[in-house]
DNA sequence: TAAATGGTTCGACTATGGTCGAACTATGAA
DNA sequence: TTCATAGTTCGACCATAGTCGAACCATTTA
């Protein structure tokens, strides 16, 4: 019975709420600090410190002390994934839970999910890469292509930048409303920054919503649908 | 902090570690009995009984009465993936639990993932199947090609029989080991029948380990070797 | 320096929930 | 029928761990 890993430990770090609420909020990818995140957790700070402390030695948080401050954000992007995966399950094991809402709506839309577009748009997007030609499958990681390549920078990205970290590229992401992938990696990332650069979207900073403008969602929708 | 779905949920349902035994256990796809899976968590048949109940309701099991008998399977793949996934984390963030012992070994090399072949062996036969064509991407799900269908069929397996389930045919699923994919769904399902239909390899019941004869594995090998 | 803000540590309280013994139901075998 | 095995339910016990108040560091600002 002792097979594998030791999933209990981890499972159970994720399952109180408290810590779930601060690891869905840290799914925004922002780096937040201990006293937004006992906001967030709806518990005292010094509650929060020890679930800090708790989720950083069980490796699914990393911290940063700047100053007098403690800025937190998840360990991985492999994190994020489990995360979201978790989310899925939920979605669709939790019985009545799924009553959307308005702004559930909006998050289904578009949101941010560990500094990536996620939700309906976020999988358009990946969708047409695929379908372009602009992603392909080397065996089992995701690979920009040439042409992808040289779409991405007319798009106004510096792609030398992204490679010298070495965190990868690309990597897809299971989308817990969507059911599909969406593009993840630091691609995924920089796209996001993109779109806000240009005034297409921008984040709502309390939930994790995306809102694009109605001229950046027209441009967004007119580069998903192509003419292919 | 309402976002998205009830996460903590299903996580605390995981997080037990009685539970979290259940579900590993089950893991190696087949239907077990409430007997088998108390034995296997190591608590009484009273509070394998609770557990079982609370699974259910958390839509992580199905549950199957026949005569005097419970069996139990996990309710999906898609929960298959997520422990799967979840194992991944445990291995890279449980500090100082791997310590790879003599058992832990054969599980590295074949295991069986909810009836599917996992570990080395299964994503070798994964790349394998990648490299020679015979697994494509269609946008993000995993199609059999053409050359992949005649490979299968002449290997001895019935397409159109496995075509009758609305599961889907293929389908990824991260290896907690390799930290890579293996073919999962049901055809990663009926290969792995039909290893053992040729006398290549059985489960041991105990274990999720799947033991390759000599033969079966030089064999097994030949097949994922080839020749391009 | 003092004051204020951000975090941590300690201790005590409390409750949720896992656990088992015992009694009970249900199916199968003799 | 009686006996045995498989599961469930109930009740009581108990431990783990989440929670906050209070006091304590640390850093920045006045």
């Amino acid at each position: 019975m002792k097979d594998g890993p030791d999933i209990a430990r981890i499972a159970a770090l994720i399952g109180d709420p408290a810590r779930a609420n601060i690891l869905t909020a840290l799914m925004s990818g922002k780096a937040l600090t201990a006293t937004e995140l006992a906001r967030e957790a709806g518990v005292t700070l010094q509650t929060t410190s020890g679930h800090l402390a708790k989720l950083e030695r069980g490796g699914l948080t990393r911290a940063l002390k700047q100053g007098r401050h403690k800025y937190v954000s998840l360990a991985d992007d492999e994190v994020a994934r489990v995360l979201e995966a978790l989310m899925g399950l939920a979605a669709k094991a939790g019985h009545l839970r799924t009553r959307t809402g308005p702004r559930d709506e909006a998050l289904r839309k578009a949101r941010v999910c560990y500094n990536h577009l996620a939700g309906d748009m976020g999988t358009r997007l990946y969708d047409r890469f695929i379908v372009r030609g602009y992603l392909g499958r080397d065996g089992e990681s995701l690979i920009l292509t040439g042409s992808g390549a040289a779409f991405v920078r007319d798009f106004g990205i510096d792609l030398d930048a992204l490679d010298k970290g070495r965190a990868p590229l690309c990597r897809d992401c299971l989308d817990w409303s969507e059911r599909r992938a969406h593009l993840a990696g630091s691609l995924g990332r920089v796209l996001l920054t993109r779109f806000e650069e240009l005034g297409w979207a921008r984040r709502d900073p309390a939930t994790r919503v995306v809102h694009f403008s109605q001229s950046g969602e027209s441009q967004f929708d007119r580069l998903v649908q192509g003419v292919t």
